[in-house]
DNA sequence: CAAACAGTAAAGCAGAAACTTAACAATTGA
DNA sequence: TCAATTGTTAAGTTTCTGCTTTACTGTTTG
């Protein structure tokens, strides 16, 4: 449980291909298999597969073959620990406005110049 | 105003990288130079300049150069654009889960034998 | 002015990514 | 059984990334 620089790298990899982000957002709507997951896609089933690939790689993703289809589900654990770092870094950015924010407007009532 | 894939594209790729993370998470504890950003990273400033040059086309961080200084900070908005997007995906899916937890409850309080 | 500083531009290179096509399973349904 | 369905492997091609080095511009400072 320590750096996981490595798997937010490979997630966020994965999410900055439309093709991948598409494939996601179907997932979202309910497991698939993957040629349902190739469907909307114009290239080759192979180029899927390598996409999903890389999609369970990031943990995004998670998949299990039964009989010939290989069902295919999102890994929620895995887009909330891609949500919580942005969130953390906009939220400190935004937390460090408000200090400022606080400080000029303190400067502005009670200024104790320091030119 | 809707989803912008090639700015989602971008931002995702820019956050793929732990060295552009790395200046992210520098820039969302306020401002910095260039070579402020470069300090704790292993490689020379024109690679820095580029991470940057692609920080600043997905929209994640605006800089400006007053003097021979080039100051970064981070773009809060578009972090929360890509936030956003996962959020999205991710509340979908759970509240599918949601709605099929209740769909099954009642299935076994009350059910209607489908065979 | 001259030197040091902060940043840029350009070119080149090795390795990774995103496909393709062409076979090759394994499962299932007629 | 045999043909269609669903997925998988391997190999090859092209393009994109992430650096590097070298050389240069503009800004400040002694």
């Amino acid at each position: 449980m320590f750096h996981d620089s490595a798997q937010l790298d490979l997630m966020f990899q994965a999410l900055a291909d439309p093709a991948r982000r598409m494939m996601v957002e179907r997932l979202s709507r309910g497991p698939a298999s993957v040629s349902e997951l190739a469907q909307p896609l114009d290239m080759s089933l192979p180029a899927v597969m390598q996409h999903l690939q890389l999609l369970e790689a990031s943990g995004l993703v998670h998949s299990e073959k039964t009989g010939r289809v290989r069902t295919c589900r999102i890994e929620p654990k895995a887009l909330r620990m891609a949500e919580k770092w942005i969130s953390e870094r906009r939220t400190s950015w935004e937390r460090r406005l408000d200090r400022l924010g606080d400080y000029l407007a303190r400067q502005i009532a009670h200024p104790k110049s320091r030119s």
